[in-house]
DNA sequence: GTAACGATCCTC
DNA sequence: AGGATCGTTACA
């Protein structure tokens, strides 16, 4: 299994809390000028779409989320703070807008050092994750032993949604 | 136009 | 605890 592309478009396709668990233990590789770097998976977050208020789906949809609204597999890059951008793979069908932040792979963590480290701007944004050449997602036969706690960053959202367990980080690999 | 606000990170 | 830094959004 160490090295398959997963293709698939139905793993995409889950909804986003499957999908942000089911990305622990794999391998995001970027290819930057034939250069390629494999990055194992190890914190992510889940948005659930218009009903979770910690989701930028929750205010509508703008010229900035409609990415959201893309199938499974598309790439949503946003800049925060004016200072860094967050790389998060949008799950489940088009028309479902849920979405997995990335917060972090082994050896890096923090989903801003993430994408600078990685050279991920907003050229990045809408790519797609199946038929790109510089960023894609490999399947290595781990199984994650993860935790589960409260997102971060996300003092907006109400509390039920402030305090559900969609950060997912792992600690081990089977 | 204008102002407020971030899915962060680093330094003090 | 506070500052950096800027695109997006809502509102006048």
């Amino acid at each position: 299994m160490q090295g398959n592309r997963i293709l698939s478009k139905e793993f995409f396709e889950m909804s986003a809390d499957n999908l942000a668990i089911s990305l622990l233990g794999k391998t995001l590789v970027r290819n930057i000028d034939g250069q390629i770097t494999r990055y194992l998976i190890a914190e992510t977050e889940c948005y659930m779409g218009v009903l979770d208020t910690g989701c930028q789906a929750h205010r509508g949809k703008t010229p900035k989320t409609s990415v959201l609204w893309e199938r499974g597999g598309t790439l949503y890059v946003h800049l925060i703070y004016g200072l860094y951008y967050m790389l998060n793979i949008i799950a489940g069908k088009e028309g479902d807008p849920m979405g997995v932040l990335i917060r972090g792979v082994k050896g890096i963590k923090g989903p801003g050092r993430l994408t600078r480290a990685l050279e991920i701007g907003k050229d990045f944004n809408r790519e797609n994750l199946l038929l790109s050449e510089r960023i894609w997602i490999e399947d290595t036969g781990l199984i994650p032993l993860y935790k589960k706690t409260p997102r971060i960053g996300i003092d907006y959202a109400d509390d039920i949604d402030r305090n559900q367990l969609w950060r997912f980080v792992a600690y081990d690999y089977l």
